[in-house]
DNA sequence: TGAAATGTTGGGGCG
DNA sequence: ACGCCCCAACATTTC
């Protein structure tokens, strides 16, 4: 080595912290010059399951991230193109000894990492999950597909009791003479975004959620499920993005539920852990199988028949099935990238169950609108929906549209505030608001069919229309 | 982390 | 007083 000070690489990618961040510390604690990198890499840029939304949140992040670097003297470096030769030339333009970066467990990420693991000093640390996939296996060795003693074995795992609040030194510096691109501008955040980026607002968010005065997390067992009001955390692009670690999250929480005052509060916040950890589920299932990325998991649902009809499909992107429960998440979901847990597996049913289209359009749909869009979550969630994944719903479990909003969003509130064409439809029909006669519509003016859609399938015909079709595929095998 | 169909029970009205 | 019916209310089964 030519130079004095040993250098690293460390490459950011879904890990966009300074704190409790594995790759880092391990970076700064082997190496007196830690470079900040991230790759543009084209292949995830220009994939036809990207959205602007969440590129605009990635893109603030970075911007957040450089910020916060440069007050510890750093500039981030910014490259563009395929990692594997970005990564190349920069060991050589800075004599980097070893690239640090936390492990992504997807099939793409795998992949590339492999290659690069083959011609660079690339060195993976955890942090994605709590837990990496490989340690939570059954006695004999093969992965659990059921979340429930999934889940047992990943809490008798011990769990970190503390996250690394290490505060980067001036260590981490970029040399001058080294070229970066600027972040993109483009795609931008929207000014009405529902989410900023950022690790400081993410630390902000979770300590509001589980550590201040009113612990919301307690509450979150009982509020979970009502899509108006809202008793989630929104932690879920911040997880994506790492702007906390899925450490920090499981900590918090398990502070939470120690400190939970009464039995109702710690089961409130236990809920919320069990969230975390069918996160981490999800990812350990893409990663031993990853056929579950194109196919149904389980195999005989292979054979399906979906009716796969365009119009319909472009009605529930549209928000204009004629359900209100369904329409309202989904134009939510194309103006701010979001939708509520309960309101996804709303929708979703309604594509699979009710539609009958391929869960795999659905899929799609959510990765290019979602913020928090994530190819494990979204995945395992969309096959449990179907009823074609591990540990799913079973087929016949198919939500009743209007019993679902009369149940999670009981007063209509939520519905008027997405679907505004039925603002003075009164609460007896706000669900169902066909079954208005026409006085009814036009004292709502609201005539159905003209201000708003009529129902373009009837649930009762669908219902029986899926279970057969999912009848006759489960025999096939 | 369903819903609908079907079955059972028990109180009240009524002849 | 009694049997009968009706029908909530709840429980069980089935898809």
């Amino acid at each position: 080595m030519t130079n004095a000070k040993r250098t690293a690489v460390w490459w950011i990618r879904r890990d966009l912290r300074l704190i409790d961040n594995q790759a880092l510390s391990a970076a700064l604690a082997t190496h007196d010059q830690v470079i900040p990198l991230f790759i543009l890499d084209p292949a995830l840029l220009t994939s036809p399951y990207v959205g602007q939304k969440r590129l605009a949140f990635l893109f603030e992040g970075l911007r957040q991230l450089e910020k916060e670097l440069r007050e510890h003297g750093s500039r981030l470096l910014v490259r563009k193109g395929k990692p594997l030769e970005q990564l190349q030339a920069i060991v050589e333009e800075t004599l980097s000894e070893v690239i640090y970066a936390e492990a992504d467990y997807s099939p793409y990420a795998c992949q590339r990492d492999a290659e690069i693991l083959e011609l660079l000093p690339l060195k993976l640390t955890e942090g994605v999950v709590v837990h990496p996939p490989g340690s939570v296996l059954k006695d004999d060795g093969d992965p659990y597909i059921v979340y429930t003693p999934f889940s047992k074995v990943w809490k008798k795992i011990p769990s970190p009791s503390k996250v690394d609040l290490f505060i980067p030194p001036d260590k981490i510096s970029t040399p001058d003479n080294i070229k970066s691109l600027p972040i993109p501008k483009e795609p931008a955040l929207s000014a009405e975004a529902l989410f900023f980026p950022g690790s400081k607002e993410a630390q902000a968010r979770l300590e509001a959620f589980t550590a201040s005065k009113e612990m919301p997390i307690c509450q979150y067992g009982k509020g979970r499920n009502f899509v108006d009001a809202d008793g989630t955390s929104k932690l879920s692009p911040s997880l994506r993005f790492g702007m906390v670690s899925a450490r920090q999250a499981a900590v918090s929480a398990l502070e939470a539920v120690a400190n939970a005052p009464d039995k109702d509060a710690r089961k409130g916040a236990e809920t919320w852990l069990n969230e975390l950890i069918w996160r981490e589920f999800y990812v350990h299932i893409l990663y031993h199988f990853p056929r579950v990325r194109s196919q149904s998991f389980r195999s005989d649902y292979e054979h399906i028949r979906w009716a796969n009809n365009e119009e319909d499909f472009e009605a529930w992107c549209e928000g204009q099935t004629g359900y209100p429960i369904v329409d309202a998440p989904m134009r939510q979901l194309r103006q701010q990238g979001w939708m509520h847990n309960r309101a996804r597996m709303i929708v979703a049913s309604f594509l699979v169950k009710d539609l009958l289209i391929d869960w795999r359009w659905g899929e799609k749909w959510f990765m290019q609108h979602l913020v928090d869009g994530d190819p494990a979550a979204n995945n395992g969630g969309w096959q449990w929906t179907a009823g074609t994944g591990t540990d799913a719903a079973p087929y016949f479990r198919i939500f009743n549209p209007i019993l679902q909003g009369k149940k999670f969003d009981p007063d209509g509130r939520f519905v008027r505030r997405w679907v505004p064409e039925l603002a003075d439809v009164p609460d007896k029909h706000i669900h169902a608001p066909w079954e208005m006669d026409e006085a009814a519509q036009k004292a709502a003016g609201c005539i159905i069919g003209r201000d708003y859609p009529t129902p373009i399938i009837d649930h009762a015909f669908a219902r029986e229309r899926t279970l057969e079709a999912f009848n006759i595929a489960k025999d096939k095998d």
